[in-house]
RNA sequence: UGUCCAAUGGUGUAAUGGUAGCACAUCUGACUCUGGAUCAGCCAGUCUAGGUUCGAGUCCUGGUUGGACAACCA
């Protein structure tokens, strides 16, 4: 009790900063906004942006706007806007209203006439190149443009020409006149809006001007009364000019704060590199459950909750940071071992015959469905004289503490029976092509009632009653920690792990799951069904699964489990740092 | 050689002038009809030099290191 009373206590930097304004009286309840610009998928760094700006909101009963940052008709489409808002309803948040930056234009334009006619705006003649070499460098000073005193009226007439669509793309900008020589370039003179004769994905061909970041978002946040208006930290640098806008326009004072944005290990994060990964098909979509995208957890098997853990976690503060990938995977077991219904399932089938079982005969067997919550119930699942088990659960030379099956040591089929592996059939290169048993029926439902036990318990499917299905196995999409940090002449790409992806067919899953649904919903969102496979990790049902063919995802494997000396399927393509740990 | 931001175990994050805590990772052990889960435990930290103070991770100054800023991107 004291330690949550104390945990409680235990603010962020943000939560301190709107606690004291609320309690100075500066707001009498917070508002916060997600600003995303469509031209992109939402990755799990977004994530984490729309858990401290809803979560915060939720969490001081202020409210929070979803807000699409459309000021650059080029690169946005509707196709973004449509899975941003499936993604931020999937985590399970909701907006109090939706906007668009392009709903301020009219607003934003009157505004931009104001400051002209305050001289704190100009129409700028110049070409983008002479722009960028007037403007300096952040250790010299910039030169003034020619144009910079021309007078209120023809500013304001030239200003409005752009806006009807006189002057071609580039040929005028309006800046705002600040400071050339300012020490923070942000101040240098910054330009306001552009000439672009693009197509907007909501405002079609009104608009040839074009609002920039920063005259657009502060007044953006004003208009709907944004009390915290919370960003990464590269904007930081932006806050003074934020702040100008509003000062001079002396509009509704929103402010902004800044935190330090998420990075993983083994993966990246920009939405640019994101959709190059997509665009040059090195994935399957932004989708691709090796994604960092939102939509790619979300097939992967993530659930909501395990990604809102997840950011809740790592908390927000001011420094760079880098998580380990380790603790989004614990999050994501976590909530599945929870929540996952139990299934057995063989990845890598070899064929056992239990010699002493009579033939033809097939009975039902109870199974848990999952010891995590009893109200799952329990399952049949039928057993039958001739199984699949997995290659990896038999060793003909087996060292001291393989504890699984080996000619002579006794071992429980889970649910079922103890066994006896007694001898090997195996194929002309010496693979092993079936293994004969034993088994000791008076070991019904997993127990022997003399008392004796067994060391080792495997997975099994009976071979008559077994569903085929195709397993993709995932591992992570980059092979080193830091992907972005490529040598001379290479780049993030060389650094993608070529074993990301290994799909296996002829998996033989336990007939329970040929009629498993494929999706379902959560949040309102189309998502996957989820299980753990007993002894295997966690799985989800992929979209790609059609009758007759089922396609499993696997979600994540356990924490590396103990194997000695093997060096089976799963070891070689699966888990190459264990392949270094048992060499 | 400018302006701004930041430095706490391997990785994150607390401690708000008064015992440096928590989580993940790693390792050990216990238990187990999942080598899962669970439980217990180990290892390990305040960038540096001064200053203020009875007392500094915290305040001040210098240094060092890392990051952001010179798109008509956001």
């Amino acid at each position: 009790m004291q330690e949550t009373a104390s945990n409680e206590k235990q603010l962020n930097f943000l939560e301190e900063i709107i606690e004291q304004g609320l309690s100075e009286g500066k707001y009498e309840a917070i508002q916060t906004r997600f600003p995303p610009e469509p031209n992109g998928y939402l990755h799990i760094g977004h994530a984490k942006s729309i858990c401290l700006n809803f979560g915060l909101a939720k969490k001081y009963g202020g409210k929070t706007n979803l807000r699409f940052d459309d000021t650059n008709p080029v690169k946005e489409d509707t196709e973004y806007v449509d899975a941003i808002q499936e993604d931020i309803k999937w985590l399970g948040f909701e907006w109090a209203s939706i906007h668009y930056a392009s709903d301020y234009f009219e607003q934003l334009y009157k505004w931009a006439c104001v400051l002209i006619e305050k001289g704190l705006a100009y129409v700028d003649d110049q070409s983008l190149d002479e722009i960028r070499a007037n403007r300096g460098t952040v250790t010299e000073p910039g030169k003034p443009s020619p144009w910079r005193d021309r007078s209120v009226e023809e500013n304001l007439d030239l200003f409005e020409r752009m806006k009807n669509g006189e002057f071609e793309d580039g040929s005028k900008v309006l800046r705002a006149k600040i400071d050339m020589a300012h020490p923070n370039m942000q101040f240098r003179d910054p330009i306001m809006y552009r000439i672009l004769h693009a197509n907007h994905h909501r405002t079609g061909t009104k608009w040839c001007i074009y609002p920039m970041y920063d005259y657009a978002h502060g007044q953006s946040d004003s208009i709907e009364h944004i009390t915290h208006s919370i960003c990464t930290l590269e904007f930081d640098i932006h806050r003074p000019l934020y702040d100008w806008f509003i000062e001079q326009l002396g509009i509704w004072p929103s402010h902004q704060y800044e935190f330090a944005r998420l990075n993983i290990n083994y993966t990246v994060m920009s939405k640019r590199k994101l959709l190059q990964l997509v665009k040059e098909g090195y994935v399957n979509g932004w989708d691709d459950p090796r994604m960092p995208t939102i939509c790619g957890f979300r097939r992967r098997g993530y659930t909501p909750e395990s990604i809102r853990n997840f950011c809740e976690r790592i908390g927000v503060a001011k420094r760079d940071n880098v998580i380990d990938y380790s603790l989004l995977e614990f999050s994501l077991r976590e909530h599945l071992n929870k929540v996952a219904q139990r299934r057995m399932a063989v990845l890598d089938p070899v064929k056992v015959v239990i010699d002493n079982y009579p033939e033809g005969q097939s009975e039902m067997l109870t199974a848990v469905n999952n010891p995590e919550c009893e109200a799952d119930g329990t399952r049949e699942v039928p057993f039958g004289r001739e199984l699949y088990i997995e290659r990896e659960d038999f060793m003909e030379d087996a060292p001291k503490k393989y504890f699984r099956m080996t000619i002579g040591q006794e071992v429980r089929l889970r649910y079922a029976y103890f066994v006896t592996a007694q001898s090997v059939e195996k194929d002309a290169e010496g693979n092993i092509t079936c293994i004969h048993c034993t088994y000791d029926p008076a070991t019904r439902g997993g127990d022997a009632p003399d008392g004796r036990k067994v060391k080792g318990t495997i997975h099994w499917v009976s071979a008559q009653h077994a569903v085929d299905a195709e397993v993709r196995m995932f591992d992570r999409l980059f092979a080193t920690e830091a992907p972005d940090e490529a040598p001379e002449g290479k780049t993030f790409l060389d650094n993608l792990n070529p074993n990301s992806l290994t799909v296996l067919q002829g998996c033989k899953l336990e007939p329970a799951l040929a009629s498993t649904a494929i999706s379902t919903e959560e949040n309102g969102v189309k998502a996957p069904v989820r299980y753990q496979f007993e002894r295997m990790g966690y799985f989800c049902t992929d979209p790609d699964s059609s009758e007759g063919h089922l396609v499993f995802n696997r979600s994540c494997r356990f924490t590396l489990l103990f194997l000695p000396c093997s060096f089976s399927w799963q070891v070689k393509a699966f888990c190459p740092q264990v392949c270094l740990w048992t060499d």
